[in-house]
DNA sequence: TTGTTAATTGATAATTATTATCATTTAAAA
DNA sequence: TTTTAAATGATAATAATTATCAATTAACAA
């Protein structure tokens, strides 16, 4: 995991670089984005925020992420029901373990993908660019808790 | 690949276990899904059927592809863009190769996957139930065609 | 420090894929 | 053929995201 501290300063420097005006709205969803703890979504930001910041709006969420998306600073995880997560933490293609209980996102290691992607690309005669690998089950917490 | 006739008789066999209604609009939508080529959209099949039923309604396909996904026999790809595409051909999770430029969809083989999943599952001490694994990329044909 | 300007914000309307509703039609069984 | 519950078609409702626009504000210059 990238220090947090070390990907908010990129972030915002990557910003300043572009000429993008650095307010305190976006300075503190950037801040959320680059720790991005248990990946969050776009709602949990806002509510994250709320209290600081009683006049946000939802659209200013959606705005920041999609401009530090343009960056490519952030990883976006769209999921077909509409309940997007997001990793500032680390912006590139990587596997995900996702509890289909509590929705915690875990990120596994695995070495074995960087060779599934060239034979994926010798097989089908692609020119592989990107990838998306979610594993969807129970996390250890949910099992323990059993079914209820 | 399956054989079409093989799954479309299989997935109208069930329908019929289960009770439901045997209608032309569902018999040509269950057409269409068992055979799958390039994986069709909810739109992609409305538009194959409207000229052979000129009432044909969206919600129509729409239900009928939700009632065989309830029944097992349809494996949904969801995108987050609301681009959603379906195969009742291999309805059990398997990856794709997914072309950016034509949005074909190519099933490759791939055999590291199983083993893949139990490395997860130890690692992470999830109980995997489902995966999903798209590579994106540029296929040959359009590769071909070059830039434009 | 103050003034200027263009970008950003906040509030809300528009958009779009999907689901729900309901009157009408129809498949299936008697 | 009759009966009845399910399916269809048309359209309204829903929900996440994007667009719009007036008001605000960050950044730069004087």
């Amino acid at each position: 995991m990238a220090d947090h501290n070390e990907r908010f300063e990129g972030i915002v420097q990557k910003l300043k670089e572009n000429g993008y005006k650095i307010t305190p709205q976006r300075l503190a969803i950037i801040r959320i984005l680059a720790k991005s703890e248990g990946h969050p979504s776009v709602e949990g930001i806002y509510e994250q925020l709320k209290d600081a910041f009683p006049t946000m709006s939802l659209a200013t969420v959606y705005r920041n992420i999609l401009l530090v998306k343009t960056l490519g600073e952030v990883l976006e995880l769209g999921f077909p029901d509409g309940s997007n997560r997001y990793d500032g933490n680390k912006p590139y293609p990587h596997p995900h373990v996702i509890c289909i209980r509590c929705k915690k996102i875990v990120d596994p290691h695995l070495e074995s993908l960087d060779q599934m992607k060239k034979e994926v690309a010798s097989e089908t005669r692609f020119k592989i660019l990107n990838h998306r690998l979610d594993f969807f089950g129970i996390c250890g917490d949910c099992m323990a808790k059993g079914v209820e």
